[in-house]
DNA sequence: CGAATAGTGTCTCTTAGACACTATGTC
DNA sequence: GACATAGTGTCTAAGAGACACTATTCG
């Protein structure tokens, strides 16, 4: 059996979303080492002895303090261009987790502080973030809207219990653009699978009280929800 | 700046997919050295100093000949288990190509022996591949068949020019199932640069001359074209 | 009562799917 | 002529988008 050359290190990186006051919101971590130290970057590490998806879960928990249950996470793309850390070569595979609004925003275990940064406001900035992590944030943003098209994923961004406008909002807070709120309970409450109806729960936000619902068990969505009428 | 610490190795392997006479092939080579020696698998090797999608493109290049040009070349996911190589951590990233009938089938540059596989036989035997390449090549497929919906990627699989139905049997091969060629030909030829007419130009598949078309500059589908009508 | 949000009903337009029919080549 | 494949036209039903209207709470 031919001998075996370890040339690379290999990490898991996390583009973790949230949505929270009408804002999307991206879990960042300030290095407290070289290199790029002192900025903000994707929260991560190097993979141990164990799968990539249980590194990710590792980091996730010890970054957020959140088990897998509440969340999904999937894995986004790998980048390894050669140059992509100064240390040398370092392949990192990032991944992407939807999360609800967290009850502690975040408990940092490591040295460095963590915080939910506003995505709007770090990605015009491309030197916002240390590494290439702009770029991998920018993938799993761009993937996130895309699986809100097809997929029941907003709920994963809602509590256990959530009104058909929360769910609306989450559309509108990932995709930036409002949607017609009676088309789009047509659309939840008639897609099968999609949302549960609660039993006779309801709360307030302002005028007649909304009936609640929990996620269903349907996964894809047929017809999508599209972000747009597309170029024609 | 720390020490960095080279824990596994790191290699591309390709799901390259053909289409000709009707059966959707897959590109194998014949492993010449252990792990697995004997077996098939699909073609890959160790990345050098290089990107990850030029590691794949010289993989693709020396396996097959193929420059980069008529192919599309994507990446599709990245296999770690800590046990996926007897001989240690090798983390693999998969890349998925897909490319026209090729007039040199296969230019093995290696000893070993390399050949396209009908993708249909070698699926349903899980030990037909070598590693979780079987896996890999599962999930390849399934990329493929979705992306053939939202995008115009199936004229990759056709020549330079080519008619509408030759088209239809790309997909009726990938999917596996038969597509009314009526409403195919009107989807085709009204969707804004899927494909773009070729002048006055013919070929003979038995009946009527068929016009001969070339891809045309659409990248995504819109509407899509549907495997199914989903469960409803 | 008014204000605010929840939820329903209706109309139109696009488009997929089914399928009859016409067009143009070869033998 | 028969036969085969290419390509067009027509009908129907599903569903998105637009938006008027009704329902239910609070102050």
């Amino acid at each position: 059996m031919g001998e075996l050359r370890l040339t690379a290190a290999v990490t898991v990186d996390l583009v973790v979303l949230t949505v929270r006051d009408g804002a999307l919101w991206t879990l960042v971590i300030r290095r407290g080492a070289p290199p790029y130290k002192g900025r903000w970057a994707l929260p991560g590490g190097f993979v141990q002895d164990e799968a990539l998806l249980d590194a990710a879960e590792r980091e996730l928990r010890e970054e957020t303090g959140l088990t897998s249950l509440r969340v999904h996470l999937e894995q986004l793309g790998t980048y390894g261009d050669p140059k992509r850390d100064p240390r040398g070569r370092v392949v990192t595979v990032a991944y992407l987790a939807l999360a609800p609004d967290l009850p502690t925003p975040v408990a940092g275990t490591d040295a460095a502080a963590a915080r939910w940064a506003d995505t709007a406001e770090i990605v015009p900035d491309r030197r916002s973030l240390a590494f290439d992590h702009h770029r991998i944030l920018n993938d799993g943003l761009e993937r996130a809207r895309a699986k809100l098209e097809y997929t029941t994923l907003a709920t994963t961004f809602c509590a256990e219990e959530f009104t058909i406008a929360e769910l609306r909002r989450v559309y509108e807070t990932v995709w930036g653009r409002p949607i017609d709120a009676r088309n789009f309970h047509r659309k939840v409450t008639t897609t099968p699978g999609f949302v549960e109806e609660t039993d006779l729960t309801s709360t307030r936000d302002g005028g007649r009280p909304a009936r609640l619902y929990r996620r269903g068990t349907a996964q894809s969505l047929f017809p999508p929800i599209l972000r747009e009428r597309s170029v024609r």
